[in-house]
DNA sequence: TCCTTGCATACGCTTTAGCGAATGTATTCT
DNA sequence: AGAATACATTCGCTAAAGCGTATGCAAGGA
């Protein structure tokens, strides 16, 4: 079978863009791998809080997580259902559009690039890393 | 407040999307006001069932009912926000391409068009009305 | 080796979803 | 008026979501 179970399950896919925490998750991974530990920062959450959304959107196959020593990454996976793939498509660009969704990019671009930001929880944190996000290769 | 706060909540959107016999019922909605009785008869699923992912729907702004007689009939309304209008057209899209949601469909047409269904709880069931499912005229 | 850090998971709880079954309520028919 | 029809709602239940808190567990640092 080409895509799994789940990617195919369209009730599925909106099950896990419906929550709040979840949609800003994904609004923060738009284009970039990111260390969990700027989820916890920037949404100002509790981590297992964070963790616990990460993995909903994970078993859902919506996110995918690369682990890196003590850190863990995470990064969207357009699923291979193709319509599945334009609605996630299609919600990205919408939650872009949202006010308090640019206001979490915007908090997010200052904890990255700031100037040294010391105190901070995320001081030694590895920087989000620019990706296309893209279709998996399989289709 | 030009959108209620209802339409404006993508996640509640999801939520209302998340479900599988909702899905159905929004796509047999597509494009047609239709009365519940026939929701009934093509998905083959209890009248309560039916009635309570319908009223789900209405509270999460997706559809509109209207109330002729003993008959009562629904259609999609799209939500007054922006977002949310692209995200339910670019689902209602989704699904029209899903075999199963394509056989609901054709089993609809023949219980509105056939030679006269006798025998059939459908005898005298108002038919469904072809409507152009448009923005509501505030946006 | 111990301690800390970053993250995931388990536990206990409250809230909500979803279901079948029963009931309520207009409306229509006889 | 009384029965039947079409639909909505309620009740009682089970399962799952979502949360805070606590715990587990690797990887690094002292």
């Amino acid at each position: 079978m080409r895509c799994s179970p789940k990617s195919c399950d369209l009730a599925l896919l909106f099950a896990a863009l419906s929550d709040r925490t979840r949609l800003r998750l994904l609004n923060l991974m738009d284009g970039k791998e990111v260390c969990v530990c700027y989820f916890v920062e920037i949404l100002g959450q509790s981590q297992p809080k964070i963790s616990r959304h990460l993995a909903y959107l994970r078993r859902a196959g919506v996110v995918a997580a690369r682990r890196e020593g003590k850190w863990a990454h995470y990064k969207i996976v357009v699923p291979s259902h193709p319509g599945a793939a334009r609605i996630l498509r299609e919600t990205l660009t919408v939650i872009r559009e949202e006010k308090k969704m640019q206001a979490d990019r915007e908090r997010f671009g200052k904890a990255c690039c700031a100037p040294p930001p010391r105190d901070s929880a995320l001081q030694d944190a590895p920087l989000p890393i620019l990706i296309d996000t893209v279709a998996c290769p399989a289709c």
